[in-house]
RNA sequence: GGAGAGGUGCCAGAGUGGUCGAAUGGGGCUCACUGCUAAUGAGUUGACCCGGGAAACUGGGUCCGAGGGUUCAAAUCCCUCCCUCUCCGCCA
C-alpha cells in the first residue's frame, strides 16, 4: 500500500508518478475523497465513544455513591447514545472498506528513474554480458552452430536426464522430472548458489506451505488466488516464491536499527498454477507448475536501499557469469513493473536452442509498500522514531530455465553437454554428460 | 489423534465486571552520588488511528493471542478459531 499521509500532503507528485504506470488521476482523487470521508466518520464515532465512556464511568461512580437513580439516568443516556454509535460505526466501517478497496489496488509509486513505458516492449536493455566478450551496451554478434540449436527438451531426453512423459503420467503437464546427472545438476546449482551467498546472507529453509493470512500479507491473495495451489483441508497454500515466507517473517514486528539490514537467502520449491497462461510454453522447462529457486531477500533501512539493490543484482549476475551464460539486464519500464515494485531489473539468459531470452531473475525494490502491508517496522537509532523498513528481493536464480540454458549453450557437436566448471565439484567431478545412444547431433 | 494447562507491556508476572493501558520485579533510558567499574537513590520507559501545535507537547479513540457476542461498562463473562506447554498414542 502507498502511504496515505504522503498522498494527502503531496498529491501532485504522486499523481504524476503513478500516471506513468497507467493509474488514472480519477482513481487517486477517489481515494483521497474516500479517505477524507473515513476520517470524518471515525472522528465523529470516536467523539461519541468518548461520551459513552464518560457516562459509563459516571454510572460506576453513582453506584459507589449509592445513588441508583442517577446511575439509571446515566445508563439510559448511554443506551441511547449506544444506538447512535451502532449506526455511526456501521457507516464508518463501510466507508473504511470502500477506501481500502480503492487503496489496495493502487500500485506502488515507481522510481522516478524507472524508464517510462506502457508495455514490456519498452523495457530498457541496460547491458549484455557474454562469456567471451564481457559487458557491452549493444547486442553482441553471436553465431551459434547448428548443434547448439537444439531445444533443451530434446537434449534432456537424449542425455536421459529429463523425463517429461513420466512426469506427466504422475502429475500432468508442466511438471518436470529430472533424472540422474540432471537431478544432480539441479542439486549442484542450489548448493553452488547458496555457498556463494551465505558469506553475507543468512540461509533460511522456510515452510513451503503457508496460511492464508501469509499469502494475503504479501498480496498474493485474494487477487491471485487462481494462480496458487491450495490444500483445502487445512487451508494452506503452496508458496509461489520464497518471497512469501521471507517477507512475512518479520510481519508485525519492530526491528532494531542495529539488526538492519537483515539479509536472507533461501532455496525453496515454488508452485504456480499458471492459470493465466494455459497452453503457453507447455513444452520443456520454460514454464512449470513446480520449480526450485534460490532467493535473496533483504529488510533494509530506507537510506540504504540503493546499495542493497545493487548488491542483489550483482550477486544474481555473478552466478550467471560464473556459470558462463550469456545474459542481458533489463530495466523494467513503468508499464511492466509489478504492482508492489518501485524499480525492477530482470535478468534474461539466452537459450540458443529455443532461440529465446529466458527470464531467470527479477530483482526488485519495493520501498515501504510491502512493509506497510505486512507491518514491518524498525526503530531508528538517531531519532528513536518508528518507520517502515524497505524490502528488496531477487531470484538468484530460477533453476529450470538456467538448466535449459545450460543444456542448449553447452551442447557440443557430439551431443554431449559440458558442465559449467563451477558445478563440477558439486557433480562429484563429472564435467560432461554424454548422450545415451549416438545422439541427434546436427551438423 | 486423545487428555489436561495456558496465552497480559521489552522480559517475568499479578489482575474474575467500573477508580486497569494495566500492580510488582527485572531490563532499558535520564539525572544524582562515585577517580573508574560496581553498588545505591530519584525519575522515566508501549504501539496504532484522528485532531491541535513550528516544536516540546497536547485532546480524543483503539489495542491484554485473533475474531465475534453479552453489558450502560469487558483483560475479567459467553462462543469460534489460532498458538504454546505437559502427558499418552502414532510416525520419518
Amino acid at each position: 500500500m502507498i502511504d496515505l499521509h504522503t498522498l494527502r500532503e503531496n498529491p501532485k507528485e504522486i499523481f504524476e508518478l503513478l500516471e506513468r504506470r497507467g493509474v488514472s488521476r480519477d482513481s487517486l482523487e477517489d481515494l483521497v475523497q474516500a479517505d477524507r470521508q473515513v476520517r470524518s466518520l471515525f472522528s465523529k464515532r470516536d467523539a461519541l465513544r468518548a461520551k459513552i465512556n464518560d457516562l459509563s464511568k459516571e454510572v460506576g461512580k453513582a453506584y459507589r455513591d449509592k445513588n441508583s437513580e442517577l446511575a439509571q439516568a446515566h445508563i439510559d443516556a448511554s443506551k441511547s447514545a449506544g444506538v447512535e454509535l451502532e449506526l455511526l460505526s456501521q457507516q464508518a466501517l463501510e466507508a473504511e472498506h470502500k477506501r481500502n478497496a480503492l487503496w489496495m489496488v493502487i500500485p506502488n509509486i515507481p522510481d522516478p528513474k524507472a524508464p517510462i513505458g506502457s508495455s514490456e516492449q519498452e523495457n530498457l536493455v541496460v547491458r549484455y554480458w557474454h562469456p567471451e566478450n564481457g559487458y557491452s551496451t549493444v547486442l553482441p554478434e553471436v553465431e551459434y552452430s547448428g548443434y547448439k540449436k537444439v531445444a533443451h527438451w530434446d537434449i534432456g531426453i537424449e542425455l536421459d536426464i529429463l523425463d517429461f512423459a513420466r512426469a506427466a503420467k504422475l502429475s500432468g503437464s508442466m511438471f518436470p522430472m529430472f533424472k540422474g546427472s540432471g537431478a544432480r545438476m539441479l542439486r549442484a546449482l542450489t548448493s553452488f548458489a547458496l555457498d556463494q551467498h551465505t558469506d553475507e546472507f543468512l540461509e533460511i529453509r522456510p515452510p513451503s506451505f503457508v496460511r492464508r493470512e501469509t499469502m494475503i500479507s504479501t498480496g498474493h491473495l485474494p487477487k491471485f488466488a487462481d494462480d496458487a495451489y491450495q490444500i483445502e483441508a487445512d487451508d494452506l497454500w503452496a508458496i509461489p516464491t520464497a518471497e512469501v515466507p521471507l517477507t512475512s517473517m518479520a510481519r508485525d514486528e519492530i526491528l532494531e536499527d542495529g539488526d538492519l539490514p537483515i539479509k536472507m537467502t533461501a532455496a525453496t520449491p515454488c508452485y504456480r498454477r499458471e492459470a493465466g497462461s494455459a497452453g503457453r510454453d507447455t513444452r520443456g522447462l520454460l514454464r512449470l507448475h513446480e520449480f526450485d529457486k534460490v532467493e535473496l531477500m533483504v529488510y533494509a533501512k530506507p537510506d540504504h536501499y540503493r546499495e542493497t539493490f545493487d548488491e542483489i543484482l550483482r550477486r544474481a549476475e555473478d552466478i550467471l557469469q560464473k556459470l558462463g551464460l550469456y545474459y542481458r539486464v533489463l530495466d523494467l519500464c513503468t508499464g511492466d513493473l509489478g504492482a508492489s515494485a518501485r524499480r525492477t531489473f530482470d535478468l534474461e539468459v539466452f537459450a540458443p536452442g529455443v532461440e529465446r531470452w529466458l527470464e531467470v531473475s527479477s530483482v526488485s525494490w519495493f520501498g515501504d509498500y510491502q512493509a506497510r502491508r505486512a507491518n514491518i517496522r524498525y526503530r531508528n537509532a538517531i531519532d528513536q522514531q518508528i518507520y517502515h523498513v524497505h524490502t528488496l528481493n531477487g531470484s538468484a536464480l530460477a533453476w529450470p530455465r538456467v538448466f535449459a540454458a545450460i543444456l542448449e549453450n553447452f551442447r557440443d557437436y557430439d551431443g554431449s553437454v559440458e558442465i559449467p566448471k563451477v558445478l563440477v565439484p558439486y557433480m562429484g567431478g563429472l564435467d560432461r554428460i554424454l548422450p545415451i545412444s549416438g545422439g541427434v547431433a546436427k551438423d
